[in-house]
DNA sequence: AGTCATGTAACTTCATTAGTAACTTGATAG
DNA sequence: CTATCAAGTTACTAATGAAGTTACATGACT
C-alpha cells in the first residue's frame, strides 16, 4: 500500500498559510506539494468542514486559516482529514470461534491499542502554533526558504 | 491498502502446530487460514529461512515448528515475516529543504518513532511460549476447538 | 462578459498483499 | 519403477485505497 500523506500534508499547508498573507489558491498549495489543484481540494474539503480552514471563489480566492492555531491541535488534523487507519498490520478473523486465534488476535489488539494511544496522546498534544514555533526557531538558524514553495 | 496479516496468520499457524502431532500440510493450514496452500507457503518460508519452522516433501511432510516456543518472540515472526511497515500514515518529502516541511516530518517522525517502539517492544516481550499458554487457559473455561480449524 | 478559483464527478495510476493456476522437485509407498 | 503426495516456484490476476488526472459546473470579482 501507498503511504497515507495527508495529515503530513495538511500540517505543511496550513503552516505555511500560518506564515503567509491573504489566501493561497489550490494551485500554489499544489505546487508547494508537488501534487494537483484536485487533491489539494479534496483533502481541504475536511478541514474546511472542521472548521479550520475557510476558502473562497473567484478573483482574490483561495484558502485561509479560520481558527486560532493554539486550539487546533496534530490530532483535530488526523481527523479532519478523516481519521485514516494508523496501523498497516492487522488481523485476520478466518474464524472468530477458533480459541487459538483468539488468543494470538488479543494479544496482538493489546499491542496494537497501546501503540495507537501513545500516538494519538501525542499527537493530541503537540498544537499547530507549537509546530510553528518549532518552525520559527529553525528559521533563526539557517536560510529559511518559506516563500519559495 | 489492505491490512497485512501475515504476523497474526503465522502466529495463528504456529500454535497450532504447536499443539498439534506431527507435521501439517499446506493445504491443511491454508483450510484453517481460509487461504490456500501457495500463499501458506510462501508466507512460511521466511519462517523456514529463520529456523522457526522446517518442511518436508513427499508422503507424510508437511510443516513442523524447529524451535522452542520460549525463545520465539512475536518480534521475532514479524521480522522473519518481512517486518513490513507498521504504519499506514507516513511523510511527504516534496521539498525537503523546505523548513516548514521539516519541522512538521520532525515532528510526526517522532510521534511516529515513539509508538513504533512500544509496538515492537511489546511484540519482543511477548513469546509463542507465553501465547500458547493463554490458549491453553481460555480452553479449560470454554469448549475448545482446536481440531477443527 | 470574461476570468479566476473552488467544487465535483468520473475516471486512471500506483503499490502491495492476497489469491490462483500451472508446473517442477523431491520423498515415500506400493 | 511408478504413482502419489507435498513442498517449491513462477507468473499471473484480484482487491484495496490514496493519489493523480480530466472535464465540467458553480460562484465571485473585474
Amino acid at each position: 500500500m501507498r503511504y497515507d500523506s495527508r495529515l503530513s500534508r495538511m500540517l505543511h499547508v496550513l503552516l505555511h498559510m500560518a506564515r503567509h498573507d491573504g489566501p493561497m489558491t489550490s494551485g500554489a498549495i499544489a505546487r508547494m506539494l508537488g501534487t494537483n489543484p484536485v487533491v489539494v481540494r479534496r483533502t481541504m474539503a475536511g478541514l474546511k468542514a472542521a472548521g479550520y480552514v475557510h476558502s473562497e471563489k473567484g478573483h482574490g480566492g483561495g484558502w485561509a486559516i479560520a481558527a486560532e492555531l493554539e486550539k487546533i491541535s496534530l490530532l483535530d488534523i488526523h481527523r479532519a482529514v478523516g481519521g485514516p487507519r494508523l496501523f498497516a498490520i492487522g488481523n485476520e478473523h478466518a474464524h472468530p470461534e477458533c480459541a487459538v486465534e483468539q488468543a494470538v488476535n488479543n494479544a496482538l489488539a493489546d499491542a496494537l491499542a497501546a501503540a495507537e494511544t501513545l500516538l494519538l496522546t501525542r499527537l493530541s498534544t503537540i498544537s499547530l502554533a507549537e509546530l510553528a514555533r518549532s518552525f520559527d526557531a529553525s528559521c533563526l538558524s539557517q536560510p529559511c526558504n518559506i516563500q519559495q514553495y
